[in-house]
RNA sequence: GGUCCGGUAGCUCAGUCGGUAGAGCAUUUGACUUUUAAUCAAAGGGUCCUGGGUUCGAGCCCCAGCCGGAUCACCA
């Protein structure tokens, strides 16, 4: 309340000198304004005396006697603009003194470079676009309040133009990924967000209901079981990138919904999706931040392909010692215990191993890695490995000790995934997706498939700790 | 969910031992034709997150709650 009071100050002010702005003869908010360029152009194009016509909202005003200097923004970047009363004339120059900082304002005039040489455009004439009522957070420090940036992304985005430069980024990387994938043949597709089933992933989905078919429906958790279904339908090279959502914690790493990357390519393996996911992200890399090494969460990460790969076994071995899968199961819980991991009754050789692994070798794992051949157990939809039943034929890329990509040779023997979905059903049978399985019983090629998680990437990329510094409008609590 | 930290002017932040609520920017008024965190002079602006409690007296101490952050746990 107490804000809304004294806010209502600083509020009735500024329409005091909207009110005395209209009766000057400038309405307060305009119509379309026909700009020459968006600012960093005309930074770019600068010509002394060339006249331009430019437009932004007002971010810096310094009001003298007979002339003002004002920075305006637009988004792009800041440009100053010098005010001289015997230039515009009286009146235009008394209402120029009426405008509060955040007000968006259109000139025009000619370019020149002042004493202290900053290029600067010399009004000739102005017009108020639109009147801000609100005032604008200080200048210096911008808008630091975490709570308030993301409840309140225009503030935040107006003031910290670091902000506005992660989700310009978002929009490049979004957009290379796409050109990336279109330049090798595959084909984006859209498939359902609402689902009967939720399947492709184990996760609490969101619920909602369909009035016009009585049905309860979910968010999708995943989008791979209607991928997989267009790879047996022909498409040979599919992705989609879009909003994933999931019924669970909030933190730091994770959103209820998220965006993901999911890709399958026909005829393919986790081979093919290992170098794919290389060249893509050296791609990334090169063409839009131009360099290799990011500073993420404390560590320097270099993504000079190739990555380092290893199989599942060996490194846990070289963590734990070469006889560790000697052990007995009492000997591998007091490891656990003497690492203080904490181990789940009835939990079996594996699954302690596991538990070590998650917890003690995952977060040492800074550079890009790929771990291979999985324990079957862990990863309920990948092909076994050639040499090996008990081990899958996958890989999951780490980078700064996070999971950033899964991707397999994709489960396609449709009895084995019957099997496996039964397993995961428990007695439900209504979990279970039969028009899948019959689409993988007209019989689907071998496959290499990859989740990527985007928002996690662009945390890696743009040097951000929290996943919700590269989501606009991460999800919060109601304010109380 | 546990633990710890935070919430004070529009914004960024101080606030000592429990004793009249502070600064900078912003705002208002005045001066000022090359400023750029403009400068100079003056002024106004507060439900100290909410609710209880202790006390002669609470921004400060105690209890409960709300919101945020960090961390641990849970969760493919």
């Amino acid at each position: 309340m107490s804000e809304e009071l004294s806010g209502n100050e600083y509020r009735q002010q500024r329409i005091e000198n909207m009110n005395k702005l209209e009766e000057a003869g400038f309405p307060a908010f305009g119509k379309a304004f026909e700009r020459t360029d968006s600012l960093d152009k005309l930074h770019a194009d600068f010509e002394v005396d060339k006249i331009v016509k430019a437009c932004g909202r007002i971010v810096a005003i310094r009001k003298m006697g007979k002339m003002a200097f004002a920075h305006i923004s637009d988004g792009t970047c800041k440009f100053q603009l010098m005010v001289k009363k015997d230039l515009i004339g009286d009146d235009n120059f008394e209402a120029f003194k009426l405008l509060d900082l955040g007000d968006i304002v259109g000139v025009e005039g000619e370019m020149f470079i002042t004493r202290t040489e900053e290029e600067t455009v010399r009004v000739s004439s102005w017009t108020l676009l639109s009147k801000a009522l609100l005032p604008l957070p200080e200048k210096f420090h911008g808008l630091t309040d975490k709570e308030t940036r993301y409840r309140q992304r225009s503030l935040d985005l107006i003031s910290n133009p670091e902000v506005m430069d992660i989700f310009k980024k978002r929009t490049q990387v979004m957009r290379e990924i796409r050109s990336f994938l279109d330049g090798r043949g595959y084909n984006e597709v859209e498939t359902p967000m609402l689902q009967q089933i939720a399947g492709g992933a184990a996760a609490k989905p969101f619920m909602a209901h369909y009035n016009a078919l009585n049905v309860d429906v979910f968010m999708r958790i995943a989008p791979e079981l209607y991928l997989k279904r267009l790879i047996v339908g022909g498409m040979d090279r599919v992705y989609e990138m879009n909003r994933n959502f999931r019924n669970e914690g909030l933190d730091r790493t994770h959103n209820p919904e998220f965006t993901c990357l999911e890709i399958y390519q026909a005829y393919g393996d986790m081979r093919t999706m290992q170098e794919l996911i290389q060249s893509m992200f050296t791609h990334l890399a090169e063409t839009i931040f131009g360099k290799m090494e990011f500073e993420w969460m404390g560590n320097t990460i270099n993504l000079q392909t190739p990555w380092r790969e290893v199989p599942y076994h060996d490194l846990v071995k070289e963590h734990l010692g070469a006889d560790w899968f000697d052990k007995t199961l009492d000997e591998a819980k007091a490891k656990a215990a003497e690492l203080e991991v904490h181990i789940e009754e009835g939990a079996d050789f594996k699954q302690v191993t596991h538990e070590i692994y998650d917890k003690t070798i995952e977060g040492t794992l800074i550079q890009p890695t790929f771990i291979t051949r999985l324990p079957a157990e862990l990863v309920p939809l990948a092909n076994p490995c050639a040499d090996n039943p008990e081990l899958v034929d996958v890989f999951e890329l780490i980078i700064g000790g996070k999971e950033i990509a899964p991707a397999y040779s994709e489960l396609n023997d449709p009895i084995e995934q019957r099997k496996r979905f039964e397993e995961q059903a428990a007695g439900d049978g209504s979990k279970i997706d039969e028009d899948f399985l019959s689409a993988l019983e007209y019989g689907m090629p071998p496959t290499g498939g990859m989740g990527i998680g985007i928002d996690r990437l662009l945390m890696l990329l743009t040097g951000s700790d929290a996943i919700r510094d590269v989501i606009l409008f991460p999800q919060l609590k109601p304010r109380g």
